[in-house]
DNA sequence: CATGACCCTGACGTTAGGGTTAAATTCCGT
DNA sequence: ACGGAATTTAACCCTAACGTCAGGGTCATG
């Protein structure tokens, strides 16, 4: 019940706007005893509380809601392993921020980096090498699949009896 | 032990020959808990038994084993999706075995392969799908890797007050 | 200030995928 | 024929990642 009619105090920058659990729950695609789970795990802290202690969630929570769930669906990482992704990305935030700020220590600094980097790319390795894997079983997959069209054609055209092995031009359709 | 001297009476054409639960989980890199688990589950089932009842697995059997795991890490499919999987692509060898004798039901059979070619086709879109996932997450760790490369550059070489934002060509060698 | 919707912590339950142990059995080399 | 190594089933234990329930607190709204 907001935005009716004519007087707005303050617009509420769309990505100023905080929610319950059960909205950010929702927004991100995950249950309320998920959330609470990740924050005990330091996954992830809600944007703020309420004074009496209600969670409050902002969009930036919910994309890095969004980024636990894809490195666990996608790659396959425990929430530990999660952890450690997330902290190093968290770090070269806090570096990237600092950074224009007074020169202090920028060798420590640079230092951070790259040992971030390292870790990026040693990901980045973890990753390609997933890749590499699922395109060779999709591979494998496809030579199954011809291999069961080319039965299904043999067997839906009952002509002379088995000339040798299946040499004929495969139809590669979708 | 054996084949030491002369007397082979049978070379045991590699691929016949049988190992125990622990030779083959180990050929296998499971546990022996882990295969019969699979057993039960019946995701294998060994080659044979002893007359007392140990279980003899054959090359055959392991290779399933490494599909099985292959499924559960690359894709992250569960034992219950897995055994989906296999039981259709047993069901295409069964037939594929039966095609070449007597010719019963065919009509039927042609059903079947249709049956497995559309299983054959769904998981490789879900396994598509992953690919694609990977892929944009790869594009994107690139994204931030070069970032990262990109500030290490700016950190190290400490040249004028921040030049806006970079525009220097990037190195992207390993 | 009452009320209903939402949320809190804490504790226990569940499911997958095994590990570990125990007590009995089987196999194999000599 | 026998002794030690390898296996067997059964039973119990374990962790991760939540689900669920209980009992009580918070917040906006009329």
């Amino acid at each position: 019940m907001n935005a009716s009619s004519g007087a707005e105090a303050r617009p509420v920058a769309d990505d100023e706007r905080l929610f319950g659990i059960g909205a950010a729950a929702e927004l991100a695609g995950v249950s309320q005893r998920a959330l609470r789970y990740y924050q005990q795990l330091g996954l992830i802290t809600p944007h703020g509380c309420t004074p009496g202690g209600l969670r409050r969630y902002c969009q930036e929570d919910l994309a890095r809601v969004a980024r636990i769930r894809t490195l666990q669906t996608l790659l396959g990482l425990n929430l530990d392993e999660i952890a450690l992704v997330l902290r190093s990305e968290d770090r070269m935030a806090e570096i990237r921020l600092a950074y224009h700020a007074e020169g202090t220590t920028c060798a420590e600094r640079a230092d951070l980096v790259r040992e971030s980097l390292e870790l990026q790319q040693e990901l980045r390795a973890t990753v390609e090498a997933k890749r590499l894997g699922i395109e060779g079983f999709l591979t494998d997959l496809d030579a199954r699949i011809d291999k069961t069209r080319g039965l299904l054609e043999q067997m839906t055209a009952p002509a002379a009896a088995d000339p040798g092995p299946v040499s004929r031009p495969r139809l590669r359709g979708r």
